[in-house]
DNA sequence: AATCGACCGTACGGTAGCGTACGGATCATG
DNA sequence: CATGATCCGTACGCTACCGTACGGTCGATT
């Protein structure tokens, strides 16, 4: 009996997009509540905590992460092509706060960026196995993957980048189904 | 002319040990103070900052980082044996913390993380022209290794590990080596 | 023995944020 | 039109931390 207030899915937006911007831990109270020119007030009518705001936010991310992958899992081609889809995809799509995975056990939020680091890993195992590979390695071949992706992000952070972006995503594409 | 205090090294390691277990954040002065049973006041005595203690912390971690880098270079047995060494030992040896990356801008010390990741990429390159890459393509193929490595750190902090890591080593340095 | 400097404790002020109490406003509806 | 629910602002207390002021102690030096 949620009379879908409209100031919460203000608060909401607002969050969602700090959280974009500079992580979890960036998602205060306060500070959102000068930029939406309100007062706590407001937000502690809407929400009951601070936690339920980003546990909100996490929702949100994996429902827009999940759905994402279904529509890679459902687009046409063979499994070549929606492999090479996703590598520039990932090499060109906005990705995720590099802060991510730091945060979320003390947000309280590691099980959803479990379970999207998993249907990850999972949608590109399967791709292998489309391409010949036995499944166990198809899933060891993912999570490196994986990690390569969000192990460039916190390089990214320190500014160790790679010379050639695109000479490097093919390079890692050919490491993947070699 | 510093007569070495005794106890600004006590400072020092006692913040260097909380580093390795909880990250350059979690460097604080007062619980350290506490920890150590002493007060601010010996703090301040001998640091100007935080910061300074941070900036310390840091380069005795790079210092330490470059001389294992230089043990590594310098073992015995030709480049196919030393990079068997080195991923063995990557993945028996204790991590650097989950959070260096991304909290290193915040303390001012990105500067040294990214000279250390440098450092490794072009070891493990070093390595893979030895045995017979193109530089540039073992420069990639380093980089990807590395990224590997602290994406891995990241996905286990929401507890997202490999079933079988001695598999997925192995995996790994396959998929580098091809 | 007086003093000086190294060393450290106490006490304070300042910042940034969380959560709560409470009162005022607005609006639908009986 | 009164009343109750909804919505939000103000003001407060609390925690955790940084940095500073200042005074005291203690050993070495003169």
């Amino acid at each position: 009996m949620v009379k879908a207030s409209t100031t919460r899915q203000a608060w909401l937006d607002a969050a969602y997009a700090t959280f974009q911007r500079d992580g979890l831990a960036a998602v205060r109270v306060e500070p959102l509540a000068r930029a939406l020119g309100a007062t706590k007030g407001s937000f502690y009518w809407h929400f009951t905590d601070r936690a339920e705001l980003v546990a909100a936010v996490v929702a949100r991310w994996e429902e827009e992460r999940t759905d994402a992958t279904i529509a890679l899992a459902q687009a046409g081609g063979d499994a070549r092509r929606r492999l090479e889809a996703l590598f520039t995809a990932v090499a060109h799509q906005r990705h995720d706060p590099a802060t991510l995975y730091v945060q979320a056990p003390a947000e309280g939020v590691d099980g959803a960026v479990a379970r999207v680091s998993r249907r990850r890993v999972d949608y590109l195992a399967d791709l292998l196995v489309e391409l010949g590979h036995a499944p166990d390695e198809a899933q060891r071949r993912s999570l490196v993957a994986l990690s390569t992706v969000v192990g460039l992000a916190q390089l990214a952070a320190v500014d160790v980048t790679p010379p050639d972006p695109e000479a490097l995503i093919a390079t890692a594409m050919r490491m993947v189904l070699a």
